[in-house]
RNA sequence: GCGCCCGUAGCUCAAUUGGAUAGAGCAACGGCCUUCUAAGCCGUAGGUUACAGGUUCAAUUCCUGUCGGGCGCACCA
């Protein structure tokens, strides 16, 4: 039982009865607001609900306060006592032993704890990261692949299903030109002098690309058709570099279910059905040789080109065909991670997507603001063609995996985000992530402690009772046990808003109640009672570290 | 010029979707290790929430404008 739920009802019971006996007079509820205040002394939860039928009843909010508490004080053994504060909240405090009792669903739950039932369980697509495979992942990116793993978590933990997907742009002109970068390299290394044309790759993977080839096929392709050599180094390069992509995610911890090709859309002809599809609706028309789609009815600034006047399609073309492939697959939702850098593309494809009819809450953009990179504090260039760039893998190598990953995920997205190499490599003392992750290896620490004294953990873990944990008095220990059993309206309203960084803050947080908590409470000692309730609070807390840093992808070490 | 995002402590960021006294970390200063991990704890200091109006019982949050920063504005991908 979580109390939330509890107090909102004994509310609207109270706002009804009131009504029946004519207390209350209107005949409109606000929707009622139960929140967590933010300062001692405010109570356990707090309700606004007095202050917003102000209007409605035509009494001050004081007045209707002291209305619905006399309708409440039926006595709900629960609850301590209730107070009317401030211009009208009404503070409920809830019993101690209300709060111990969340220890108890704590241990039942384990891993489930903070994990609940969507009212409606939506089949989600997320579709995150998605570079061009014309060269390693670069930091940016790890952004973005942090932001949608923690987020596709997040919304499996509040019983969504979730596949995640990378989509490759496996064809045009940057394909070309990526293969021609290769070829040219590969000529250069058997010897020949070549220009490098402007605008073509220039990172020294290149190199590497074309060194491998050389070392395994020899010159054998400087003689001949240069086209389909070209067409050969295009798809060995993509190869490659498909490869890396997939190997430093892997290494980053993110899975993705399908790694989606741009080029099986258009061999498919996928993309030409799709835009006969939008004429079919009337949303698609010619104007000046080339074909467009009207947007404009959907909130765009203007209508589209989906096919130039020389008859090639755009690139606009093709995402209105992967988006409707990716409805038609069975998803009720859509999610896409996009840097902030692509932000001016929403509107006109949220706009495609509605012009075929399908409705705007099912494909939800998310924006992500770029990442400054720094090195002590200068901005560091980075352009993947000139090839000066920080890869991911370097982040991951130097930083580590766990690092990195909380550091994308502390920020909310839509704020830009600096990343200072030299003071992330320093960082390792100073991230918060270990922060978090030692609050958990201390916890480890105590319990192994306990267990060479020969307190048997587990069967005290087994047979927990309100009993046993009456002796969980302290101020802290209830604080800790309250902010415990706030988790799972955390996590709920984390994936509600698509913001994963309240995790990273929550978990800071109760680690820091640990912290303080050691310093000043033992939890092995000669007292048997006491020592058994500590060790079911502190293993609580355990819990419920693991389970957040889990959403986040982030190990929880048993050792630091 | 137009559009999107942002502007909160010296720095990097929060703030329960409009609530009570705006909070953390880092940096600074002063304390705490013979007891379960000092990657820790306790304390001090730091603010006209960019600015000006508006909406209401209540604004960091919503609206308008100004200033500042980032990004984007193709029959490119």
């Amino acid at each position: 039982m979580l109390g939330k739920e509890s107090v909102l009802h004994l509310l609207q019971d109270a706002v009804d009865e009131c009504r029946a006996a004519g207390s209350l007079s209107g005949s409109d509820t606000p929707q009622i607001v139960l929140e967590v205040p933010k300062h001692e002394g405010q109570g356990d939860f707090a309700t606004t609900l007095a202050l917003s039928l102000a209007k409605i009843e035509k009494k001050p909010p004081r007045e209707i306060a002291s209305i619905l508490i006399s309708a409440l004080e039926k006595k709900t053994p629960w609850i301590e006592k209730i107070e009317i504060a401030g211009p009208g909240y009404i503070n409920f405090f809830l019993t101690h032993d209300f709060w111990r009792q969340s220890l108890i669903t704590i241990h039942t739950q384990q891993s489930d704890f903070g994990k609940s039932a969507a009212p409606t369980p939506q089949k989600i697509l997320i579709e995150f990261v998605s570079a061009n495979p014309t060269g390693p992942l670069h930091v940016a990116s790890g952004r973005a692949a942090a932001l949608g793993d923690a987020l596709a978590r997040l919304l499996q933990a509040v019983g969504h299903e979730v596949d995640r997907e990378y989509y490759l742009n496996d064809i045009g002109a940057q394909m070309q030109l990526l293969g021609h970068s290769t070829y040219l390299r590969y000529r250069e290394l058997l010897g020949e002098k070549v220009d490098l044309p402007e605008g073509s790759y220039q990172g020294e993977y290149i190199i590497e690309i074309a060194e491998a080839l050389k070392q395994r096929d020899g010159n054998q392709y400087l003689e001949g058709p240069e086209a389909s050599h070209i067409d050969f180094f295009t798809q060995y390069s993509f190869e490659t570099i498909v490869a890396w992509i997939q190997k430093d995610l892997q290494a980053f911890g993110i899975h993705f279910n399908t790694w989606f090709s741009e080029k099986e859309i258009h061999d498919k002809n996928e993309v030409t059905a799709a835009l006969d599809f939008l004429k079919s609706k009337e949303m698609l028309y010619e104007k000046d040789g080339a074909q467009w789609v009207s947007t404009m009815p959907f909130g765009d600034d203007k209508d589209r080109v989906a096919v130039r006047s020389d008859g090639r399609k755009t690139y606009f073309a093709s995402d209105i065909a992967y988006h409707r492939n990716k409805f038609e697959r069975g998803y009720d939702r859509l999610i896409d991670i996009w840097g902030a850098d692509h932000h001016g593309y929403v509107n006109r494809i949220k706009a495609a997507t509605q012009a075929m009819g399908y409705e705007s809450e099912r494909l939800t953009i998310l924006i992500h603001q770029l990442v400054n990179l720094l090195r002590d504090g200068k901005p560091v260039k980075m352009s993947k063609r000139a090839g000066t760039f920080v890869t991911l893998r370097e982040v991951m190598d130097e930083v580590g995996v766990d690092a990195t990953r909380f550091f994308f995920l502390m920020r909310r997205s839509d704020t830009s985000l600096d990343f200072d190499l030299a003071l992330a490599k320093k960082a390792t003392n100073e991230n918060p992530v270990f922060y978090v992750q030692y609050a958990h290896a201390r916890l480890c620490s105590i319990l192994s402690v306990a267990k060479t004294q020969n307190w048997d953990i587990e069967a005290t873990l087994q047979n927990i009772d309100l009993k046993i944990l009456e002796t969980l008095s302290l101020p802290e220990e209830i604080a800790i046990i309250r902010e415990l059993s706030h988790y799972p309206a955390m996590i709920q309203s984390a994936a509600e808003a698509m913001e994963p960084h309240r995790i990273t803050f929550y978990l800071q947080n109760l680690a820091g109640m640990l912290h303080s908590y050691y310093f000043s409470c033992r939890v092995v000692t000669d007292d048997a009672e006491l020592t058994k309730a500590r060790l079911i609070l502190i293993t609580a807390i355990r819990i419920v570290l693991r389970n957040g840093l889990r959403i986040l992808g982030i190990s929880a070490p048993e050792k630091m």
